[in-house]
DNA sequence: GCAAAAGTGTTTAATTTACACCCATGC
DNA sequence: GCATGGGTGTAAATTAAACACTTTTGC
């Protein structure tokens, strides 16, 4: 649409007034076919030591009974006065109706666009454009969830272990991976590993969700000084308390907003 | 959709047919209302130390006479033997008939999805969703192009002296800023740069180029030891003949596709 | 005491950053 | 010859990688 040369703009079966306002009035919307937009939620956690996705069975065709990504359509209208919600309020909304969980009672999700996908035959059914977000969520609050619909259908699945043995739904594979390959760059270019451990937490702790997103073990004296030079640049800060371990009990720190960044 | 729960499917009027085949056939697409969906580009160059990004003025409402990123609609149908056309190809499409510059003859573009725009309001005619692209455009490819429709509305802009003075159509100064962005952390992890250099190249010009996108000037005695690693790893070899420059000739070198990569 | 994990240190190599300088060429 | 930019070298600071070692706790 928007930069669209006359040639290419719908077909108009009347002539277009100057004035704008009127313009709008007459302008032909279904001049062209649409697509549904839905969206599709990368749902991810660290549990003991390994990544997690959330993923739901459905229990229609098509795909019947195969493993899918939670998602939604998006709300919208030609309405000119409420268009629908934004693609972010639709992951979000989604979000907390297949967890249970809301943003208000939480504090904030991390929620993030990977991208659109939109093969043709993605959706057998009709045109489908599904735009992914990933989700990232405390340990914490994993058990606090309650799946929106039918519970034996929501489930963890380790992502190591998927890939072989479950054909998931729709394109879903590749939207996973297109995410993981996006997690493993946000890792070491963003603060998300601060979104996967409680509100304070030990070196271990961190580190073990650096090593199951990047899905390879981190030596501990050199993860370390990294952290050190996270807590040098004010990113990090030391917490009260200990953690008891399996021996000797651990320092606890809390991830520094952003703000004590400079001198 | 895919993973919608009895809930949230839409409403339906028929009793679903347990065998898929028959599914498809009553099931009711047009249930949720539907949004337009179109391809907007980011289309790059650098031309004499200058990233510029090409834009068309458009000649209708709404916008009239601002300036935009090219697009335009996403082909579509519920057909279930052709649901239209990939997104990729979408923008493909719109870029070759943007720039009359076909891939077959220039050789592959680089095209790559940014990623989908779709807050409401953004287009005040309809709802639009917006999938971003960019595309990076060889300088000595540009004198070639002629623009698809009207040649005195389309025009290189240089993204430095953009932003303050015209403000754009939409939300394309979004777009915008987002894909450069974008385009500078892809710089360092990918092999962009070559995309924007002639076939053969010397050490200058692709300094040049990651000056433009940085958009600050480097060390040329610096930029040559990361360079000379490149050659060490394979991914660029030297290219016979030599380029006259203003003093003594430089090397050129030719960009090593990839697959030369290990030992 | 002993295992287990916390925490510390060392060494080597690679990379980044900031410079100074030499040299071949066109004019 | 001399300015221009190609091409080279050096030194300090930072970071990455591999690995040995000490300390503190629970049991």
């Amino acid at each position: 649409m928007k930069s669209a040369k006359p040639s290419r703009e719908p077909p108009k079966r009347t002539r277009i007034d100057p004035d704008e306002g009127a313009f709008l009035e007459q302008y032909r919307a279904e001049a062209y076919a649409r697509p549904s937009v839905t969206v599709d939620l990368v749902i991810l956690t660290v549990l003991d030591h390994d990544l997690k996705v959330l993923l739901v069975q459905r229990s229609e065709h098509p795909f019947k009974n195969r493993w899918a990504l939670p998602g939604g359509f998006v709300r919208v209208s030609d309405d000119r006065n409420d268009q629908g919600e934004d693609l972010d309020a639709a992951a979000l909304r989604e979000l907390e109706e297949e967890t249970g969980l809301s943003q208000a009672a939480c504090g904030k999700f991390f929620l993030e666009q990977v991208r659109a996908f939109g093969k043709p035959g993605r959706d057998p059914r009709m045109r489908v454009i599904s735009v992914a977000y990933y989700a990232l969520v405390r340990p914490g609050l994993v058990p606090l969830i309650r799946p929106g619909g039918d519970v034996s259908h929501t489930r963890w699945f380790s992502v190591g272990e998927l890939g072989d043995k479950h054909g998931l739904a729709f394109d879903h594979e590749e939207i996973l991976k297109a995410t993981l390959d996006r997690a493993r760059a946000d890792l070491d270019r963003t603060s998300i590993a601060f979104e996967l451990v409680a509100e304070t937490f030990t070196i271990q702790e961190l580190r073990a969700v650096h090593e199951a997103i990047r899905g390879e073990t981190l030596d501990p004296g050199n993860f370390r000084k990294k952290f050190l030079r996270m807590i040098e640049d004010g990113l990090i800060e030391l917490a009260r308390g200990k953690r008891a371990t399996a021996s000797k009990p651990a320092h606890v720190y809390r991830f520094a907003r952003g703000d004590a960044a400079s001198v």
